[in-house]
RNA sequence: UCGGGGAUCGUCUAAUGGCAGGACUGGAGACUCUGAAUCUCCCUAUCUAGGUUCGAAUCCUAGUCCCCGAACCA
């Protein structure tokens, strides 16, 4: 696995000295796996292998109405098969409900938690909405006592459905709508997969899934974008409980998202009912199950979510990566073989009826160690009936009246004569082969561009050849949220070729063998329905072709305007600059800092604006006005460096004083060091509050006597060390002006002007 | 309307103040007993506007656009 910004995080984490890190991968077992969830547990499991760390494969069951056995069976099985093994860590949410109960009675013993009993609907209306504060449950101040034995009730099944829940205490008002007072326990008596009847309230997500983690020892529970505003209950659950080593902590990444698919479960399941595709693992499906029937590899799949990668940009990725890992990956370990998906008789007219000739054919033209089989050839022949042109187009290199091609492996055949039906259909070929050239090669060396595949009445078999397309027509069948996705089906997503021809060797091969059929694509036995007196393929994928255009040959049509009301009106956040104006209005101190800060010192509005929203800050300058320095030095560096190093860590929270940044930025003002050395003097002075004439020393920062003459010298040096970068910038590659200003600066340590190294390496460099 | 995220070639993804790189797609060519594969070359990007800096995709400011969140779902 390749780093990403989650190995960075890890990284980060074990150098701090975290012993070992533990993932997992945890689906609900309501459904099948898709390729997104793919994604997951590549990178899941991944993390796991790259770190020495475990992965759980856990089941993350709170549901009983939605969760069957049938799923967890298909979900280890497609998980086994992607090629991910979690060892003996695989675990059920309902392995933990004892413990999580118990949790729940400490929530209430710790007055965080009660028992509302009020429906559904009261309970929907009073969390208000986006910028609409809720109320209180009139039930939210009840006794620890009273909570304690409705909750105890409540899990021995003293009450119905609905009529009771158990909350979080946390607030009402809260802008993060999950933290509500979020629902933590319903009621639900029904029977689950698991625990049977054991149970009648159930944990929900946000309650059951950051204890999972916690209780399995997770360090790094990763989970995608959109459970961004959980993490803040996340968090708020296992600190209101507390004491956890290793204490988890959840990430998220952006979902996989594929051209010309679908990808939710809802969406997934509609196509599965209606039988639009033919259950769920329907090769034409992007799930692993219907991928896998349709031949693709797991080796193909998880190249394709390396590629894909790991970042937090929200994208759709072009169906063509994937197809090209297919192809990458069947291109090496796939056998050649014969077939004809559209067969077109060709009798060769100068070879005698009965004479049967035994050809032998390699396996795989570039390896022999691959092996070698024997096809007829004969008088009867079939080729592809898309190799042939009654009216060639310029380039043609196939088929034709008068034209010469080579039959692979046999003679090299010229067409003489076609018939056609009353329609104009061709529906027959006559031929003449050059008996000279047996194995393929002209006797004259004659150049022969075209090759076809073929096959021989008494060489081949019929068989079934399905050939799947994408489903749907349109990049992006969901994008307008006026037309059902539905619409955008591609009526050939699936053709199917009954009077295909493969030659005989295929006929006893294994369910889910995979192979090239030559000129055509790649394509495998299929898993359920193939057999020696049923042989059916399936097109994993067609070769690409540089010859016939794709129907998709433009760019692909991505998503149409989207004219959905969310994207129509401009979400306006609350502003920093309307943060500061309120700050200011609610401390009179602040206040006076701007008006001092303008007037006074002579700050821009925008100086003033930006210095005076904090007291630590605005106290910090004052003092640093102090010092004597230029007013306008000390408002510029405070803008550009220090409010950055005030937004890691409170200026209040520092060990530097204003004072000593004042002195600073006037070491800069006379000159005495560069700006950039200033820069390195700070981030030391921000961490210890050292004074920074002492710094400057310490460092070895401080300018040099005779600066030119130091630089001129470094250069120098720079030049000859670098000579190819240098021969390059004489070229013209006048790019490199970073490059070698970045090493100058790294060697003089800031002992210089910035622009004086400019200066001086653009005279040495010409 | 409130909160949380995100904007880099057509697509996906790097660059953590110092040569905007890689992959897919596309284009051109070479080779070819698969119009495949392979090889060579090429096209194309830092959301906008200001600022700081010798130097900004990266830091500061303002703006624009996109995504997610108001199930007793996960």
């Amino acid at each position: 696995m390749s780093d990403n910004f989650i190995t960075e995080i890890i990284d980060a984490n074990l150098r701090e000295g975290l012993p070992t890190i533990a993932t997992r991968f945890p689906p609900e077992p309501n459904g099948f796996l898709h390729i997104g969830h793919a994604k997951s547990i590549c990178l899941n499991f991944g993390l796991a292998k790259r770190y020495g760390g475990r992965c759980h494969l856990r089941f993350d069951d709170t549901n009983p109405l939605k969760e069957d056995t049938k799923y967890v069976d298909s979900i280890q099985q497609d998980v086994r098969w992607l090629g991910f093994d979690w060892g003996e860590h695989l675990y059920f949410a309902s392995d933990w409900f004892d413990k999580m109960y118990a949790f729940a009675h400490r929530l209430i013993d710790a007055g965080l938690a009660y028992v509302d009993s009020q429906s559904v609907e009261v309970v929907r209306e009073q969390r208000g909405g986006f910028g609409k504060d809720g109320v209180d449950s009139p039930f939210r101040n009840r006794t620890v006592a009273e909570n304690k034995a409705l909750f105890t009730q409540m899990r021995e099944g003293k009450f119905s459905d609905g009529t009771h829940v158990l909350r979080a205490k946390i607030d009402m008002t809260h802008p993060n709508m999950l933290m509500r007072d979020p629902l933590l326990y319903r009621i639900r008596h029904a029977t689950h997969h698991r625990t049977a009847d054991d149970w009648c309230i159930y944990p929900m997500y946000d309650f059951a899934h950051c204890l999972e983690d916690a209780i399995e020892g997770i360090t790094h529970s990763i989970c995608t974008l959109e459970f961004e505003s959980n993490r803040q209950l996340y968090d708020w659950v296992l600190d209101a409980i507390g004491g956890w080593a290793p204490r988890p902590r959840q990430y998220e990444f952006a979902r996989l998202k594929l051209d010309y698919t679908v990808m939710s479960k809802r969406k997934l399941l509609r196509l599965v009912e209606n039988n639009q595709v033919d259950g769920w693992d329907d090769p034409r499906l992007p799930t692993i199950a219907g991928m896998r029937r349709r031949g693709v590899t797991p080796e193909a799949l998880r190249q394709f979510a390396e590629l894909v990668g790991i970042a937090k940009n929200n994208t759709t990725v072009d169906i063509g990566k994937l197809e090209y890992c297919i192809r990458q990956d069947l291109e090496t370990r796939t056998p050649r073989a014969l077939a004809i998906i559209e067969p077109l008789p060709l009798e060769i007219t100068n070879w005698p009826k009965e004479r049967i000739e035994q050809i032998t054919l390699p396996w795989r033209a570039d390896d022999p160690s691959a092996g070698s089989r024997q096809v007829a050839f004969g008088r009867n022949l079939f080729i592809e009936a898309d190799d042939f042109a009654l009216d060639p187009p310029k380039g043609w290199r196939r088929l034709s009246v008068g034209r010469e091609v080579r039959l692979m492996g046999a003679y090299l055949v010229t067409c003489t004569d076609v018939t056609t039906d009353a329609e104009g259909n061709v529906i027959g070929l006559k031929g003449q082969v050059d008996l000279k050239s047996q194995g393929g090669a002209a006797p004259d060396g004659r150049k022969v561009k075209g090759t076809l595949h073929w096959l021989s009445a008494p060489g081949s078999e019929r068989a079934e050849v399905r050939l799947f397309d994408r489903l749907f027509s349109v990049a992006s069948p969901e994008a307008d949220p006026d037309v059902d996705f539905i619409e955008h089906l591609n009526p050939d997503s699936l053709i199917v070729q009954s009077k295909a021809l493969i030659e005989k060797a295929l006929l006893t091969v294994d369910s889910e063998s995979r192979w090239q059929f030559i000129r055509q694509g790649y394509f495998v036995a299929d898993r359920y329905d193939h057999g020696p007196d049923t042989p059916v393929f399936n097109r994993v994928i067609g070769l690409r072709d540089s010859w016939s255009q794709r129907p998709d040959q433009g760019r692909p049509e991505r998503a149409k305007a989207s004219t959905s009301k969310s994207a129509k009106k401009s979400m306006t956040k609350r502003k920093p600059a309307d943060i500061r104006a309120a700050a200011r209005q609610q401390d009179s101190g602040l206040a006076l800092a701007y008006n001092r800060f303008v007037q006074e010192h002579g700050f821009t509005e925008e100086q003033a604006d930006l210095l005076s929203a904090d007291r630590a800050i605005a106290d910090f300058i004052e003092e640093a006005l102090s010092s004597g320095t230029a007013a306008a030095s000390i408002a510029s560096w405070a803008v550009n460096q220090l409010l950055v190093l005030h937004r890691q860590s409170s200026m209040s929270q520092r060990p530097m004083r204003g004072k000593q940044f004042g002195e600073l930025v006037g070491l800069t003002d006379s000159n005495t060091i560069s700006k950039s050395a200033a820069k390195s003097v700070l981030a030391e002075m921000a961490r210890t509050g050292r004074d920074p004439t002492l710094l400057v020393d310490e460092l070895g920062v401080g300018k040099a006597a005779d600066p030119s003459a130091l630089v001129g010298e470094a250069i120098d040096g720079l030049l000859l060390e670098y000579a190819d970068e240098t021969a390059r910038y004489r070229a013209g590659e006048r790019q490199l002006m970073g490059f070698f200003m970045g090493q100058a600066m790294r060697r003089l340590k800031g002992k210089a002007d910035g622009q004086v190294v400019r200066t001086e390496l653009l005279a040495r460099l010409g």
